[in-house]
DNA sequence: GTAGGATTGATAATCGTTATCAATCCGAGC
DNA sequence: GCTCGGATTGATAACGATTATCAATCCTAC
């Protein structure tokens, strides 16, 4: 049952994905973690950035979030729960605290039962407008 | 204000697109929408479609779902509140009711003082396993 | 030290989607 | 009914993100 893990060698390209990762509070995309990883390795090809996320997501080291803009992947070094407030102009993601989960969990079983799923988790992806574009949206309003 | 709706002209092939994604319960992908639109409207061509779902989706008659498969979106012509169940194997969603929203909205609140966002709705989606995949990757596992 | 598999980086290929553009449609006004 | 002008269509090209391919290189085990 090797699902845990495939033993990955942290060479020092994934190594320098993973810090990329673990250093930085947002939800860069890969062209951003392609961007910031060369600044500590700079030879380091894009594909494989593209191969060192894969693995670490599959890992479990890093998640991959899909924020909803139809636009690229964005990785999250932070692995405990958590889910994401998403803005609906910029994309921008923030963190939150996962919800004390009662009430979902106690769905989640409801529906297991109705749908036949097993259902092994959930995403909660609240979304709006951050105080930026708050503030430029306001700005456009007006005119 | 023309938030509301932009006043869109219902053309045939709009209603034809319109038609297949009330039609259905699954939530198919853009290029499912065109194989089963071309089913009752031949010549249609691609862009046309993929500017219609887009029409659709911003008139609010549609809603454009981002399920994680790094994949392509998918449409959901259920346009009442509800969340999804998304198989991680397949793909594949099922519709749920929304939860008794409290303790998620109570959050929301909670989020839009700590981050600044003004929160406007949330989207959850639970994963898993649908009843077909688990019975494959119960035959696999046995391999 | 060597053989063999894993990994890398460059590049091409792929896929979903969007932009472009000429041709056509449709409604308003005459 | 006819004409004008903007909206819409369909084919195609363009685009951006990601993945596949492949020779060169690196490690590891022997």
């Amino acid at each position: 049952m090797p699902t845990t893990g495939p033993e990955l060698r942290l060479t020092p390209q994934r190594r320098a994905v993973l810090e990329v990762l673990r250093g930085c509070t947002d939800h860069p995309t890969a062209a951003e973690v392609i961007d910031r990883v060369r600044h500590q390795h700079p030879g380091i090809g894009a594909a494989t950035v593209y191969r060192s996320l894969g693995l670490l997501v599959e890992s479990g080291q890093a998640l991959e979030l899909s924020l909803g803009d139809g636009a690229s992947a964005r990785y999250d070094g932070n692995t405990t729960h958590h889910d994401h407030v998403v803005c609906d102009t910029c994309g921008r993601a923030v963190d939150v605290p996962r919800l004390t989960a009662s009430p979902i969990t106690t769905a989640a079983r409801g529906i297991a039962h109705d749908t036949g799923f097993d259902v092994t988790g959930y995403d909660l992806r609240f979304h709006g407008l951050c105080a930026d574009c708050q503030r430029l949206n306001g700005a456009t309003a007006e005119a």
